[in-house]
DNA sequence: AAAAATATTGAACACTGTTCAGCCAGCAAA
DNA sequence: TTTGCTGGCTGAACAGTGTTCAATATTTTT
């Protein structure tokens, strides 16, 4: 059983070459601007290596995208020891901005770009965005026991914090944050006071 | 002086007709399906033709960009005979949020796709952007005037309000709304019930 | 009518994702 | 040990991409 055994490893290594490969081709070049040979070439193979391993580029795609939620999961455990669930609400939405900032094409990998969804089974493709969206959900759901958002819809809720935090971070992956360029406004600036802002709001509500 | 007149007329007209082909294409496939060959053969041109009028893809690209945003603005002068500015703002998300949906596609390239910024006069490119945003600081402005937004920056909170609607445009025009498939809510339920949020969250700052 | 200017063509270049016949190393059975 | 076989790997090939440019066709000017 010592050779099927090392076979299986040895497939999993050379998966994991060509994903190292891909992540710092995609990240570095984006999506379309990487390309099979360029992958094939970083690890002195030839292209046609990479379709053993992979059904094709939205493969690698794919594999990556869920690394990504992985990382932000990863990024997320922590806050599950702040024990007021307000408190966590708002350390969450920094570890959020912060993993769009540090992570940027990572994001655009998860949240912004198109990812072409020809599979079918789609619910397994996003069981790890549930995850995270799952997260914030219950600390609303917690916020709510305590008194806080009442008679406010979580659904709808979690969605337009969600909004806010993703628009914030998509902006800044695509560099819209240029319209305050006139004010000498950094994308960091506006992140920061823009999620005061939020918070400010939440308190309110 | 009538023959030069007439050839920029042509010349004028020719942009129009490879620039509603390609308005087609790039908003049928996207930016990176979309092919120059595609657009020629609609037009019944050789790709070679296209580059005497336009310098490359990007420029097309950007044209577009504009036309976006000339529409948009189209659909928020009407707003201008809203006498209360906090009323006026609200109708602005609203005109914002059904643009985006109405549009998903030019949405898409004025504020999500990759805008591969070679020119170094950006200043130019960006200002139907300026114009834009500086429509919602002004009213921000007259809200401030009449009391509201105390001691809030207006560019900060410009920041925020425009983040959460380009949030939710975003994760429509990105399919991401999908997070909430589970549950049974459609893009525009999220939608509406969170802009309704949001307002109630701007009334009581 | 000839010359100059302009518009259009389509082949060519260097790239892309993907497929597949063939090669060859390593393992299994004889 | 030799044979047969499996499966990873190759690299040429296919159909596509954006872009360029010499040659050609058309139109305007002289």
């Amino acid at each position: 059983m010592t050779i099927a055994a090392r076979k299986l490893r040895e497939k999993e290594k050379m998966r994991e070459l060509i994903l190292d490969a891909a992540r710092t081709i995609f990240l570095e070049k984006g999506y379309f601007e990487a390309s099979i040979r360029n992958i094939a070439e970083k690890i002195e193979y030839s292209p046609g290596t990479i379709y053993t391993y992979f059904k094709d580029k939205d493969d690698i795609f794919h594999a990556l995208h869920e690394e990504g939620f992985r990382r932000m999961l990863d990024k997320m455990q922590p806050l599950q020891h702040v024990a007021d669930p307000f408190e966590r609400l708002k350390a969450l939405g920094l570890v959020y901005l912060e993993f769009a900032r540090n992570n940027k094409d990572f994001y655009d990998l998860m949240f912004i770009m198109q990812a072409p969804i020809k599979h079918e089974e789609e619910d397994e493709e996003w069981h790890m965005g549930h995850q995270t969206m799952n997260f914030l959900k219950v600390i609303l759901a917690q916020c709510q026991e305590r008194g806080r958002f009442k008679g406010q819809d979580i659904n709808y809720l979690s969605f337009t914090i969600w909004s806010t935090v993703h628009g914030m971070s998509a902006l800044y992956c695509r560099e819209r944050c240029k319209a305050y360029h006139n004010e000498n406004l950094e994308p960091i600036d506006l992140m920061d006071n823009g999620y005061k802002i939020l918070i400010s709001m939440l308190e309110k509500l």
